[in-house]
DNA sequence: TGAAATGTTGGGGCG
DNA sequence: ACGCCCCAACATTTC
């Protein structure tokens, strides 16, 4: 249908998929013809108290940037508004004389509500409204157990999803976005100040971190190339680059599970060796997808256990402990180089990830929420599914859960994972000098350091109090 | 997607 | 040569 001057445009309202690449909602409103208005509203007001931490915000102003680059490479452009998103959508809508509104769906509770009051203007003001499936491979409601329930157990939802056809290829980017005869007010993100200035603490997210659709592919590629086939025992590995450090890219759809899902596979169809590691890095994507799936099921996981029997489980306040976690000064050189890497790249590697929450749930006791709310603040990946669901993984009330006697020794995960102490010593420089053999327990050998400190809890005590408490806890349950 | 405690086995030192 | 003990090394159980 050719589109005559005066066809009504088309609104795609971007979300967390800041990509033009297999993005179904962007790719049906070009189909249509009529010019489209991409349109990015920044509402800090939806996600209640988990609106957007501060790397996350950090991270998105680069997305946008990249986004709106991409856009205009194609002769469209980003436009930027700050506020509430149905009154935005609805206004800039009679603005333009749009005929409709079409958008990714998401799975996190408040962005879902909001979804509702977006499709309730639509149909107030005569909009059409077309919302197309999220950024998972497998859509929550499509994937149910025998009886119709949602999966609380990763194996049986892993088999599920695999058994599962028609997963879609990913779509091409559209080849032709056409604007609108003019284009709306548009915000700058200058405005926005979704950068530090003073104090500038950004330095390390910028030296490890580029944002766009081109980096995540350059990292996909990376990692394919070089680590993919390795990726069993690698991706276990902070000393190495294992993993394939996507989850940022993932999170603000940069790139979408889908076409990590296809690339990986065909990379590994012509790539013999790449047969178990595909396996294994596909199936973490899946996890992703668990994740999702669990939050769309059980929204009520971002603030409480979702295992009830957790509900008045006895964590403790321990201030003093819980800032020696967050600024890597615990003693322990495995838990704090992964929370100095987190505080200076606003990464850190899942294996190390697990660590220091077993360590702050288990060792130091203190409850999950607190952990899961520092990650939320300084993670550049922060994702309300993954944070939730794993927090309640590694503290034993989530779904599928590690049992509450697994307790992670963490000098015996270091020596493990971390064999000779090279991620210990890029994070902990102020111990670099200390032998191999005794770099995850400098005390045992008896070797002191100025300026570090001794470990603020031993282990061996530690995790006889929390088998304790969380026996005498299981006891009072049952009386 | 643990770790520690406990149990079992088998080789070697030694009287 | 033999029995005994010690203790890795590995397996199983328990938390």
């Amino acid at each position: 249908m050719p589109p005559s001057s005066d066809t009504p445009p088309v609104i795609v309202w971007f979300r967390q998929e800041l990509r033009i690449v297999d993005h179904p909602a962007l790719t049906e409103a070009a189909k249509t013809g009529a010019p489209v208005i991409p349109l990015f509203i920044f509402n800090d007001k939806t996600a209640g108290s988990w609106t957007p931490g501060a790397a996350s915000r950090w991270w998105l102003e680069g997305s946008l940037s990249a986004l709106d680059a991409d856009l205009r490479s194609r002769g469209s452009r980003l436009i930027l508004r700050r506020g509430n998103t149905q009154q935005l959508l609805g206004c800039v809508a009679s603005q333009t004389g749009a005929a409709g509104i079409y958008f990714t769906r998401h799975y996190e509770p408040h962005q879902a509500a909001e979804e509702l009051t977006v499709a309730a203007m639509c149909e107030h003001q005569g909009l059409i409204c077309r919302r197309f499936g999220g950024g998972v491979l497998f859509e929550p409601d499509a994937i149910r157990t025998k009886t119709g329930g949602p999966f609380r157990v990763f194996t049986p939802f892993y088999k599920a999803c695999l058994a599962t056809k028609g997963l879609k290829d990913p779509l091409p980017a559209p080849d032709k976005i056409t604007p609108p005869p003019s284009w709306p007010d548009s915000e700058t993100l200058k405005d926005w100040c979704l950068r530090p200035t003073a104090p500038d603490w950004a330095k390390g997210l910028r030296d490890h971190w580029q944002q766009g659709t081109n980096e995540a592919s350059t990292h996909l590629e990376f990692f394919l190339g070089d680590a993919l086939a390795a990726y069993l025992e690698d991706r276990d590995r902070p000393d190495r680059v294992g993993t394939s450090a996507l989850s940022p890219y993932l999170h603000f759809g940069e790139i979408s599970p889908r076409q990590v899902w296809h690339r990986t596979n065909l990379w590994a169809d012509s790539h013999v060796a790449a047969g178990q590691g595909r396996i294994a890095y596909l199936r973490e994507l899946v996890w992703r997808d668990f994740s999702y799936h669990l939050l769309h099921h059980f929204p009520h996981i971002t603030e409480a256990p979702f295992n009830p029997a957790f509900e008045d489980f006895p964590w403790r306040d321990d201030a003093q402990a819980f800032r020696a976690w967050q600024i890597g000064m615990t003693g322990y050189p495995i838990v704090d180089a992964g929370m100095r890497q987190l505080w200076q790249t606003g990464w850190m590697h899942n294996r190390v990830r697990m660590i220091v929450a077993s360590f702050l749930t288990k060792h130091l006791f203190i409850h999950w929420q607190d952990g899961a709310r520092w990650f939320w603040d300084t993670l550049v990946d922060a994702d309300l599914a993954n944070n939730s669901a794993s927090w309640q993984w590694v503290a034993g009330c989530g779904a599928d859960a590690a049992p509450y006697f697994r307790i992670f020794n963490p000098i015996l995960q270091g020596r493990k994972f971390d064999p000779s102490g090279d991620y210990v010593r890029k994070w902990v420089p102020e111990i670099a000098d200390v032998p191999d053999r005794a770099i995850h327990a400098p005390w045992e050998s008896g070797i002191q350091v100025d300026g570090y400190p001794r470990p603020i809890v031993d282990h061996r005590i530690a995790r006889q109090r929390a088998l304790g408490a969380y026996k005498d806890f299981r006891a009072k349950g049952e009386r």
